[in-house]
RNA sequence: GGUCCGGUAGUUCAGCUGGUUAGAACGCCUGCCUGUCACGCAGGAGGUCGCGAGUUCGAAUCUCGUCCGGAUCGCCA
């Protein structure tokens, strides 16, 4: 009998009974009893006890020198144990293997921290170790998970007749966007290759070729500061399709979703996803990815304030700003004390200047503002707030959009401080109808809030140049429980309304054509009317396992600055290597 | 770049109104133990209190600076 293993640790049931078998894995639990010893071998299938008994002298001393993490094979008898020993938490509960023989594949060091579920150890200290990190089975089912949709995903696609496409990881550097990641070329001195922010070009360009049905599972890089959602090399399934509008895009990734929830989480999505505009989610939850999972929604009482007796009030209407309320169900009797914690918190989350409450009980309203409020004001405001008795209201005032996104802020601290939020059932939705730009302070010019490939809604492209902040894109955003998780839009397919686009975003017709020259070209030759979405893989399977950090369903991510503890990268490289790139760094770097 | 939180044993933390030899749990090491599965019992080792300066008779503790990690704002077409 060689010492292959017969078996994974995670499989032995009552049923392998009486068999020989040949186990392989790591020590994970050694439980000495002196003339008896358990040990739990672990594998990614699970963990299996074997045990090795004093009768078996040889073997026994053996084990007395196993420490955690050894690898070890063994082999041995599947027995079933008394009733008494069963351990009923366990697959592989009902058994053990007793062990005749046994090889040590290799020794280990006492690990920096334990192979166990509920770590709390330190990051740093994780990802300098992530291998050993990996090794534990939390992280490891989320891995799996992710292979998993993978499969789901390539599958759905491939059923569909979609083709997978590679594009260059290589790439041209363009303006617009994130900051990329650059790689100087040796052959070309002074020239620089740009990795993908996204594969945006290449996919239109597929289109015009005529692969109608597009997709890719890619990996994507971005040079921007780090969040516990957002990592500088992501994964993003990556779709394109000709002759299509939005409403198949929709149908399409709503079935995909409903798939991959039904197949890995046993969850049955309801499809259709509602679908609400940028303008809504703003007005109504304060966000452009409003988290559905609680029901509480801005108010604008900007109307029953305006001609109050308090100044702030007045004063942010005359100015073309708003008063916004939200309604907190049942907090009506919220202590002083808390609330002046909620205001701090609230003003140095969200920037707003100060908070406003007002609290319904027993039929009266009390305000914090109330000695300059007319009673039949606050019976408006609570009116307009939706608010009844019990319940607790608060107030922001500010400019648009400002005090808009601030009440966003102020609506998730509610939901989690006062625990509204549904987490059994996952809430996706569509944000529909963006802006098509949004001006730049800072660089005194439009932006694409997408990007500039997107197309403009028909009946505003007559007002591109005219009135360009009031045109509508044909993009969406895909919204699950207050994250972003996908993107698109139907994209501009002819060359003069692309050159359009390009003059609206100050990017002058040198400068498209040296930039973008090749997809202008491209246009010229017959391109079809197209669209596509990109999806956050990695944010997908974060929300799907229920991790808070993107880092734990990633293998070997970086830390928040951009660095891999593991393998200290990035990292000083020779001055030859420099040389044969025609790269000298700066004093300031060098120093 | 800003704001906030943190850095004490291998790990997680306590100690922080300055004062004896810096503690606990888990882990680790040694011994005992034949039914454990968070094994038990007895004993033991293990510390640059992130680093530097200052205040002080005396600093883990107070002050300043600095480094590191995380959250977040800016940024992320």
């Amino acid at each position: 009998m060689s010492w292959l293993r017969t078996h994974t640790c995670g499989e032995l049931t009552i049923d392998e009974k009486g068999k020989d078998v040949v186990l392989n894995g790591w020590v994970s639990k050694r439980r000495d009893l002196g003339g008896l010893i358990f040990i739990d071998l672990r594998d990614r299938y699970g963990i299996t006890q074997i045990v090795f008994d004093e009768t078996n002298e040889k073997i026994h001393s053996l084990a007395e020198n196993l420490r955690s993490e050894y690898v070890i094979g063994v082999k041995g008898k599947v027995i079933n144990r008394s009733k008494e020993t069963i351990n009923p938490e366990m697959k592989t509960g009902e058994i053990e293997v007793e062990v005749a023989e046994m090889k040590i594949y290799s020794k280990s060091k006492t690990p920096p921290f334990e192979i166990k579920d509920n770590l709390k150890t330190n990051e740093e200290t994780r990802l300098k170790y992530r291998y050993l990190d990996l090794r534990r089975n939390e992280l490891q089912e989320k891995l799996i998970l992710r292979s998993k949709v993978y499969h789901t995903i390539r599958n759905f696609y491939n059923e569909r007749d979609f083709t997978e496409v590679e594009t260059p990881v290589l790439m041209k550097s363009t303006p617009e966007g994130a900051r990329d990641y650059l790689v100087p070329s040796r052959v070309n001195p002074g020239k620089f290759f740009a990795l993908p922010q996204s594969p945006q070009t290449y996919k239109q360009l597929l289109m015009v070729s005529g692969f109608d049905r597009y997709f890719q599972i890619v990996k994507c890089f971005r040079d921007e500061d780090l969040r516990a959602d957002r990592q500088p090399e992501f994964t993003q399934v990556d779709v394109e399709m000709s002759f299509v509008d939005e409403e198949v895009i929709y149908e399409e990734h709503e079935r995909l979703m409903a798939e991959i929830w039904k197949e890995h989480l046993g969850v049955e999505l309801n499809t259709p996803f509602p679908r609400i505009s940028y303008e809504e989610a703003m007005t109504t939850y304060g966000s452009d990815k409003p988290d559905l999972r609680f029901d509480v929604k801005i108010h604008d009482i900007s109307d029953d304030v305006a001609e109050s007796g308090f100044k702030i009030f007045k004063s942010t209407v005359d100015k073309g700003g708003r008063v916004l309320s939200i309604t907190v169900p049942g907090e009506g009797s919220m202590g002083r004390g808390a609330l002046d914690r909620l205001t701090d918190k609230v003003t140095s989350e969200t920037g707003a200047a100060g908070m406003i409450f007002m609290k319904l009980n027993d039929g009266e309203i009390t305000c914090s503002v109330g000695k300059f409020l007319e009673d039949e004001t606050m019976q408006t405001m609570a009116k307009t707030s939706e608010a009844e008795d019990g319940d607790l209201v608060l107030i922001l005032a500010g400019p648009a959009p400002d005090v808009y996104k601030q009440m966003g802020g102020l609506r998730l601290i509610i939901g989690n401080q006062f625990d509204l939020i549904d987490k059994d059932q996952p809430r996706f939705l569509w944000v529909t109808d963006f802006p098509l730009v949004e001006w730049s302070k800072e660089d005194l010019r439009y932006h694409a809030l997408h990007h500039p490939f997107t197309s403009p809604k028909e009946e505003d492209t007559d007002k591109l140049e005219s009135d360009p902040k009031a045109v509508k894109a044909r993009a969406y955003d895909l919204v699950l429980n207050g994250n972003e998780i996908g993107g698109g839009s139907i994209r501009i397919h002819t060359p003069e309304l692309q050159q359009r686009m390009f003059t609206l975003l100050g990017i002058d017709e040198q400068e498209a054509e040296e930039k973008f020259g090749f997809l202008l070209d491209a246009f010229k030759y017959g391109a079809p009317p197209h669209g596509g979405i990109a999806l956050g893989l990695d944010r997908i399977v974060m929300l799907m396992s229920g991790a808070t950090s993107l880092r734990d369903v990633i293998a070997f991510p970086k830390n928040q600055r951009a660095q891999s503890p593991m393998d200290n990268s990035p990292s000083e490289v020779d001055e030859s290597q420099l040389k044969e790139l025609h790269i000298s760094l700066r004093k300031t770097v060098t120093q």
